[in-house]
DNA sequence: AACCCGGGGGG
DNA sequence: CCCCCAGGGTT
C-alpha cells in the first residue's frame, strides 16, 4: 500500500483532518451505552467496567449485551465480586449469552486482576494481551478507552468502514492485514478511545452491511471512495462460507414429581460447564434414517414424542428427538441430578436446552 | 493457518 | 433462508 490515499477519494495525506471531522460528529451523535462515558465527561472511565463491556461484545450486538452489562454490574459492583463468586453462578448469569468460554475465561481473568494485580488491570495494550478472554480486538479496546492510549482498534464494524472508504475489494479474511494497516494509520494520537468508538457507531448506525445512510449523515460521505464508486453496498467482499451439516441425536427426558434430570458437560468444547437434558451423541447424518436406535440409559418404559427440536450452532444445524422415560418412583440416573422446575431459571442451561425443556412442557409440533 | 465456538436480529 | 455481529482459544 503506497498511501493511504484512495484514487478515488478526496483523502487528505494528513488523516488528521478526517479523525477530526469524525470526532466531532461523535461528540453529537455518539450513544448513550451504559458502559460508555459520553464524550467531554470528566468521569474517568472504569476499566472494569470497560474490560466485561468488550468481553460481551465479542461477536455479540449491542442490544443483546445492555442487559447483560447491567445484571453483571448490579451482582459483582467490582472485580473483586466477580473474581469471589462460583463459576457455576458466572455460568448462571451468561445463560443465553453465547460462546460461553467466554464466561470461564472472564472469571478466570477476573480472579487473576484481584489475586495477582491487586485488582487493578494492566494499562497496556501488551499486558492487557496477557489476561484469559482478553485477544487483540479487546486489548486495543481497553488500552484506548479505558486508558486513552493511540491503539489500533480493529473489529468488523472498522473492518467494514475502512474496506469502503478505502474502497478495498480483496475478499475477507485475504483483506484483513490491508484493513489493519489503514486502521493504524486513520487512528489519532488523542482521543483514540472516542475515535474507535466514533468508528463503530458509524458502522453500526450509518455504514452497516445492508443500511447505508450516507447522504447528509456520514461525517467522511465526501472522502468515502466506495460512496464515490457506488460499490459500497458491495464491500467488504467475503470468501464463501462451507454449507452448515446437520446433527442428529435423541434426548432423554426424566421427569417426576415436578422434577427434571439434567447433568453437566464438560468443562471444555461445545456448551462447556453448561447443564443439559442427557441425550445420545449428536451425529453428522442425511436423514433420521441413518441415525441409530438410541440406547436406553436406564430399564424403564419409554416413548417417543412428537416432534422435533431444532437449533442451529456456528457450525452446524441440529435436530433433537426427545424420548420420555416413565417412572414409578424417583429413581437417579448414572450421572447429574433431580432438579425441581421452579428452580430452572437459576440454571446454566444454553439456548437449545431450553427449547427442549419448552418443547416438552408445551408439546409444539415441528417447533 | 485452520478449526472450534452461540445466539439473536434483520433482510 | 441468508447474513452479520465491539473475536479468542486451541492445535
Amino acid at each position: 500500500m503506497d498511501s493511504i490515499i484512495s484514487p478515488h477519494s478526496k483523502t487528505p495525506q494528513d488523516p488528521t483532518e478526517l479523525t477530526d471531522a469524525l470526532l466531532d460528529w461523535y461528540d453529537v451523535n455518539a450513544r448513550t451505552l451504559p458502559w460508555r462515558i459520553p464524550p467531554g465527561s470528566d468521569i474517568e472511565p472504569d476499566p472494569y467496567h470497560i474490560w466485561l463491556s468488550e468481553i460481551m461484545l465479542q461477536q455479540t450486538t449491542v442490544t443483546t449485551v445492555i442487559p447483560y452489562f447491567i445484571k453483571f454490574l448490579h451482582q459483582w459492583p467490582r472485580v473483586q465480586d466477580l473474581a469471589a463468586a462460583a463459576q457455576d453462578d458466572v455460568l448462571v448469569a451468561w445463560a443465553g449469552l453465547g460462546y460461553y468460554a467466554r464466561a470461564r475465561n472472564l472469571h478466570k481473568c477476573a480472579q487473576y486482576v484481584t489475586e495477582e494485580l491487586n485488582g487493578i488491570f494492566p494499562d497496556t495494550e501488551e499486558n492487557l494481551l496477557q489476561l484469559p478472554g482478553v485477544g487483540p480486538y479487546t486489548a486495543a479496546a481497553i488500552a484506548a478507552i479505558a486508558f486513552g492510549q493511540p491503539a489500533a482498534v480493529m473489529d468488523g464494524n472498522i473492518e467494514r468502514v475502512m474496506a469502503r472508504m478505502f474502497n478495498v475489494t480483496t475478499p475477507l479474511p485475504d483483506a484483513k492485514p490491508a484493513l489493519k494497516e489503514l486502521t493504524e494509520r486513520m487512528t489519532p494520537q488523542h482521543r483514540a478511545g472516542d475515535y474507535a468508538q466514533a468508528v463503530m457507531d458509524l458502522g453500526a448506525n450509518i455504514c452497516g452491511p445492508k443500511l447505508l445512510k450516507c447522504s447528509g449523515r456520514c461525517p467522511w460521505e465526501d472522502h468515502c471512495a466506495a460512496n464515490a464508486l457506488g460499490t459500497a453496498d458491495q464491500l467488504p467482499r467475503r470468501k464463501s462460507k462451507a454449507p452448515k451439516p446437520t446433527r442428529r441425536g435423541y434426548a432423554f427426558w426424566a421427569e417426576f414429581n415436578n422434577h427434571i434430570w439434567l447433568c453437566r458437560r464438560p468443562e471444555n468444547g461445545l456448551l462447556g460447564g453448561m447443564m443439559e437434558v442427557p441425550s445420545t451423541d449428536w451425529l453428522e447424518s442425511k436423514s433420521w434414517d441413518e441415525v441409530p436406535a438410541p440406547q436406553i440409559p436406564i430399564i424403564t418404559n419409554w416413548k417417543e414424542t412428537p416432534g422435533m427440536v431444532r437449533h442451529t450452532f456456528t457450525h452446524f444445524h441440529l435436530e433433537l428427538k426427545v424420548i420420555r422415560l416413565e417412572f414409578a418412583e424417583q429413581i437417579d440416573l448414572q450421572e447429574g441430578d433431580w432438579f425441581p422446575f421452579s428452580r430452572i431459571n437459576d440454571l446454566a442451561l444454553p439456548t437449545v436446552m431450553m427449547k427442549v425443556i419448552h418443547h416438552l412442557r408445551e408439546p409444539v409440533l415441528d417447533l
